[in-house]
This record gives structure tokens, C-alpha cells and sequence, in this order.
DNA sequence: GAATAGATTGTCT
DNA sequence: GACAATCTATTCT
């Protein structure tokens, strides 16, 4: 069987003209999938968060700060924003919005489906494992990205997004985002997707 | 499965 | 110098 039909189509560049709140919805399901010089792994997300600058006070981009760190949120949609958590962690995010508006999704979790193998000896864990891949700081290890994948465009040919299967019927949930307490009202919004039942999610939501 | 503590470093104030 | 959109191991139930 070829990869592309494996994987399904390449999602096309307006997928990605959708509000930040609409596209974090859409990219649950979807397939990302990453080729390196280690090989190729592709995972279907599971889980996302959209970050709403400048309003957004849980986002980095907010009251509008632009900074080195932050400036891939204001860039084109469909570029990558990386950053890192916590010392020794990177996290994925996929660019919204127009040139200027500081939006961004969180991917928090996916579901492995090529490369279970090279997952495995990045993570140091079982090929089984849910451990692999469910949480931000996980997927990025396993999949291979790093801060050279700062401002990527998601169209090239070593990382893109496929069209993968959306959660079945009623299995789209909503919660508030994890671990954005210091943003006051705005952590309690519903802005984190993820596909109800699905072993990879990350912190067991509350709906 | 859930709760907890400790690790760890680039970025910004 | 403080903080952070977390991870890991450990210690319980």
C-alpha cells in the first residue's frame, strides 16, 4: 500500500484559513506526519487547544506580545510555532489567522499510526505504550520535533498534515486548557478538543 | 488510576 | 532572578 494512500490527502492551504477556535476543532483526527533523516512517523491528533491572542490572556501572545519567542504566533497560518516547556520539553502548535494576528493551536496528543518503532527508541518506552505520544512535550519527542521546526511552513514535503478520520458521531469532547490557571477567567473556556475514549489523550478532561 | 514532588533551561522582566 | 501551554518516578489506593 503507498503512504498517500495509507495516510489520505495532503490537506490543502485553506484548511488552514479557519477562526483558531474552528481549526482547532478541524485538526482533531487529522494526520501529521513527519519525515526525517531517522525515518518517517505519521500520528493522527487526538487532542488540541486554541490560543486567542491578544485577548487570550493564557496565550503567549497576550495584550500582543511579540517577542523572538513569540513572533511565529503573528506569521502566516499553517507555520509552525515551537516552544519550550519547562526546561527540557518542546511543544507543537499550528499557526492561525492572518499575517498579524497572534492565534495558534496546541497539539496536546496523538495517536501513533507509522513508525511506532522509532517512537518507541526516542521515548524509551514499549511500541505499545500510550506513554508514547499523550502530551505535548511527549508527541514532539517521539515525532522528532524540535526548535528547527521553528516557523516551518506545513506544506514541505519533511512535515505536512494529511487528511486523516474525525471522531465519530458525538465523540468530539470540549474542556477548559490544562494548566493555564494564571490566566484567570480565560482558563475556565472551553478551548481544548479532544476525541472522547481516546487512550492518548492527555489529562483525563473534565466536560 | 491518582496524587505528589523534584527536575530543568530558554526567555523575559 | 522568576517563571513556565510539562515529564518522570514514586507512592499511595
Amino acid at each position: 500500500m503507498s503512504l498517500a494512500r495509507l495516510l489520505g490527502a495532503r490537506l490543502p492551504p485553506d484548511f488552514f484559513a479557519l477562526d483558531v477556535l474552528a481549526l482547532g476543532r478541524a485538526l482533531v483526527g487529522q494526520v501529521l506526519v513527519h519525515a526525517s533523516a531517522e525515518g518517517l512517523v505519521a500520528a493522527r491528533i487526538v487532542e488540541t487547544e486554541a490560543y486567542r491572542g491578544p485577548e487570550d490572556l493564557a496565550a503567549h501572545s497576550a495584550g500582543g506580545r511579540r517577542t523572538r519567542r513569540t513572533e511565529a504566533m503573528f506569521g502566516p497560518a499553517g507555520r509552525v510555532y515551537m516552544f519550550r516547556l519547562y526546561g527540557t520539553s518542546w511543544a507543537f502548535n499550528v499557526v492561525a489567522g492572518a499575517v498579524g494576528e497572534p492565534l495558534a493551536v496546541l497539539v496536546r496528543a496523538v495517536e501513533p499510526l507509522v513508525g511506532l518503532e522509532l517512537m518507541a527508541v526516542r521515548r524509551r518506552r514499549e511500541p505499545g505504550s500510550r506513554e508514547l505520544t499523550n502530551g505535548p512535550g511527549k508527541l514532539t519527542a517521539a515525532l522528532g520535533l524540535e526548535g528547527r521546526h521553528y516557523g516551518a511552513d506545513l506544506r514541505s514535503d519533511e512535515l505536512f498534515l494529511a487528511e486523516g478520520a474525525p471522531p465519530g458521531r458525538g465523540r468530539l469532547g470540549r474542556s477548559a486548557r490544562v494548566n493555564v490557571d494564571y490566566a484567570g477567567a480565560w482558563a475556565a473556556r472551553p478551548w481544548r478538543f479532544f476525541e472522547r475514549g481516546n487512550r492518548y489523550v492527555s489529562v483525563r478532561p473534565r466536560e
